[in-house]
DNA sequence: GGTAGACCTGGACGC
DNA sequence: GCGTCCAGGTCTACC
């Protein structure tokens, strides 16, 4: 089954992919010679389904592996705006970034829009799954939870949805410890799946909630093993972008650029991006890096 | 508020 | 094959 969705223009299905490294997490399989993005998709029914995104002159073609009622046609409609950032809009970041060398090709290439999960639960587990750790392992971690706990799709027992948080909820903690190789951040999934699942937190509700970016930033941080880089990271997905992701790569990428490589702090990389004011996390996400150029 | 040390895993490296 | 070291953010205890 295959239906259109159109997008705020300038869009490019290569930019949301290519926009950080969500699309090589699993249940998203994303095609590197073909080009094809794929997701293995849990309804709010239960059913696992198998999309594919192909870009169309106005936006974006979602083709299922299984024929949808009207229902779930509206469902996965309203799934892959979000996590296409159909709607979103950057005209604004694009003014203020005109002048700028470094950040020239943005408008160009369409990029600003970040590939997201479609529940804030599944982008803050692979966020917590990003931390302290190599990217092979986050790979690695994603592709235990999904295969270990997600549903599987029918007929197809190589490809699992993304696993809810009442599944994960109802195993053990040392059981996902053991199968899944978390490490310390097992304890973090857990609580969270916990906490979502006897409804003492309601993360979802975050998507819409019109909250200043301080006060989400601070609901943010009270869950378990989201510090300050994992918040920022969070708050960009939200479309919230004024704070920086800082990690060791971001202080690598400043020091190269503006310091001759000397060692420096967070509080560089923050001053370094100070004047791109509400847009600096975009700015800094998106900036032309000279290091590994030269 | 700032800082040190522990947390956990896989990979690189030396023997 | 085995042991050691290192990288990667966050939490907690302590000052």
């Amino acid at each position: 089954m295959r239906f259109e969705l159109d997008a705020a223009p300038p869009f490019s299905l290569s930019a949301v992919i290519h926009s950080h490294g969500w699309a090589r997490l699993a249940p998203f399989n994303f095609d590197a010679a073909e080009g094809q993005l794929l997701y293995t998709c849990q309804l709010k029914d239960m059913r696992v389904v198998n999309l594919s995104f192909e870009e169309i002159p106005n936006g974006v073609a979602v083709k299922s592996n299984k024929s949808l009622n009207q229902e779930e046609q509206r469902e996965i409609s309203a799934v892959v705006t979000w996590m296409l950032g159909l709607d979103q809009d950057f005209s604004e970041f694009y003014e203020i970034t005109r002048q700028e060398p470094k950040l020239k090709q943005v408008q160009e290439k369409a990029q600003g829009r970040l590939l997201r999960c479609p529940t804030l639960f599944e982008d803050t587990v692979k966020t917590i799954l990003t931390t302290n750790t190599a990217w092979s392992g986050t790979i690695r971690m994603t592709q235990a939870l999904v295969s270990q706990f997600g549903e599987p799709l029918p007929g197809d027992s190589n490809h699992n949805a993304f696993p809810t948080p009442e599944r994960i909820a109802a195993s053990e903690e040392h059981t996902l410890r053991g199968t899944t190789r978390l490490g310390y951040r097992s304890p973090y999934i857990h609580n969270l799946a916990q906490e979502i699942q006897s409804g003492q937190l309601d993360l979802e509700s975050l998507k819409t909630a019109s909250l200043p970016t301080d006060q989400l930033r601070k609901e943010l941080l009270s869950i378990k093993g989201v510090g300050n880089y994992a918040a920022a990271n969070l708050l960009m997905l939200l479309g919230h972008y004024s704070y920086l992701t800082i990690d060791s790569w971001a202080i690598k990428m400043v020091s190269h650029e503006w310091h001759d490589d000397q060692t420096i702090g967070p509080s560089a990389v923050e001053n370094a991006f100070e004047k791109w004011g509400e847009w600096k996390g975009l700015a800094y996400w998106l900036w032309d890096w000279s290091y590994g150029a030269e």
